[in-house]
DNA sequence: CGGCCGGTTGACTAATTTCAAGCAGGGTGG
DNA sequence: CCACCCTGCTTGAAATTAGTCAACCGGCCG
């Protein structure tokens, strides 16, 4: 959903990764066993036979280009979506119909959850760029987790962290500042890559400032700003979407994560 | 978490309550085959015999007073808990110290299953007044839906529909102005205590205005002013905190709910 | 009785939004 | 190839909403 400081992520996601180097990583044929997510996305504890059988169910390989909906608010809900590669964005419709985006979404996290409750899902989830995402049919996944408990409990847990990571958003939208949230989010961000063994400081933004400013309850005109100033006062580098943290300590500070 | 349109209530709720008339609402030692929040609560779907296995696991009749916890958030997480009776609150506290409420509960819902993640409680959970929960433990009720595919769907609902009431407060924080948001909250209370064949117009609020303005992102003093504001107009009719809802029409518009 | 807490109300302040204008880059069509 | 336009972004100045500070009220408890 993005907005969490802790990392979920595993180090030595890749060193699976190493030993099949055969499977290209634009290879969107892979399968779950030899994925690059590896402990990211779903496959946790699970024997190599286990993951064979939900690598059966799990369909592979569905492409997307900026813009394009993996699933829309109202669509009958049948799976759920890990992302294999490319960002994407989850958002409702207010009743005066402007859009509230509530996550955006990394390599190796699951969307659609939130369709479960009604068979029908309650938002809509978009690429923000070319992305590749792979459909996990939630019927037959059921079925899998009632003989593999781990599995089970792996789900549980996905969808308890996006209970919590739910609840950080909203401390934040309900607590910080302009300048709290943004830096908060820099710092998200940057953890989020971290985990994903990609730079911690230098990154590219995959949203608009408007997108941005929408998912953090602001203007455009105040994301722009407050960007402006952490650059102008050297705690980042702004080029476009690229960013540098230059002064992580100054800008923990600024977000009012530690003290 | 307090913060849906939709009522998952059912209105014959209370029909197998009739039938069981010997146990009292106020016995908290009856079971869960003739608990009166009915399917509100967890048992959805299954045989009787079911029932029965889930209630040897149950902890029914923990009985709390108002400001008493349920669990603290860093708890180590064991169990999810029912609320039987009462009126309860959970929050987590900002980086600063500061509470932060995430959610207001009510008789027949759960809590607590943003601690499965992580095996430790991410928020904590307090009695508002005096209330009485039923423990889940979870561990015991994980294998139970290893045997009871239905009672496994209806929880995997259950954790989807909190992603759900947490998206809709998120959007609530990020575009709606303080007479929405207030409008808003009494609607949604309304519309609960329908769903539990309660008055949809005349109710006590369980919370002090500093929590609701907690809630919902704003500080006191506005709670108070537009309380006031829609009594004046005669919206609702405002009473410490009984609250009459006199014109839902012009409430719902307010709320911009509809139009 | 005094003090404290929760709630209300008023006056002032400050933050963010709104409105407006301008700029840069990318794509299209003449 | 250039002109034009559109979109996304930036920046400034004015407007507005909610927050802050402060005083006061009433009920409850020690």
């Amino acid at each position: 959903m993005l907005l969490a400081t802790e990392h979920s992520g595993s180090k030595n996601a890749d060193a699976k990764a190493k030993q099949n180097e055969h499977s290209c990583p634009h290879n969107h044929a892979v399968s779950c066993l030899d994925c690059r997510m590896g402990k990211i996305c779903l496959p946790v504890a699970l024997k190599d036979s286990d993951i064979v059988e939900l690598d059966e169910i799990v369909k592979r390989g569905r492409i997307l280009q900026k813009g394009d909906h993996i699933f829309r608010a109202a669509d009958a809900f049948s799976s759920v979506y890990a992302i294999r590669s490319g960002y994407v964005k989850t958002y409702r419709l207010t009743e005066d119909g402007e859009e509230q985006i509530t996550g955006f979404y990394f390599p190796g996290e699951v969307v659609g959850m939130d369709g479960i409750s009604k068979s029908k899902h309650q938002s809509s989830a978009k690429a923000l760029e070319s992305a590749a995402v792979c459909e996990i049919p939630f019927g037959q996944f059921q079925n899998l987790t009632l003989k593999m408990p781990h599995l089970q409990t792996h789900f549980f847990q996905l969808m308890s962290q996006e209970i919590t990571e739910e609840q950080q958003l909203v401390t934040l939208l309900s607590k910080k500042n302009a300048e709290e949230r943004i830096a908060t989010f820099l710092l998200t961000i940057s953890a989020r890559n971290a985990a994903r063994s990609m730079s911690a400081t230098n990154f590219r933004l995959p949203m608009s400032r408007t997108e941005m400013g929408n998912f953090l309850g602001l203007t455009v005109e105040t994301v722009s700003r407050t960007l402006s100033r952490f650059a102008k006062q050297h705690l980042i580098d702004l080029n476009q979407k690229e960013v540098s943290i230059v002064e992580v300590e100054k800008l923990r500070l600024t977000a009012n994560l530690d003290s």
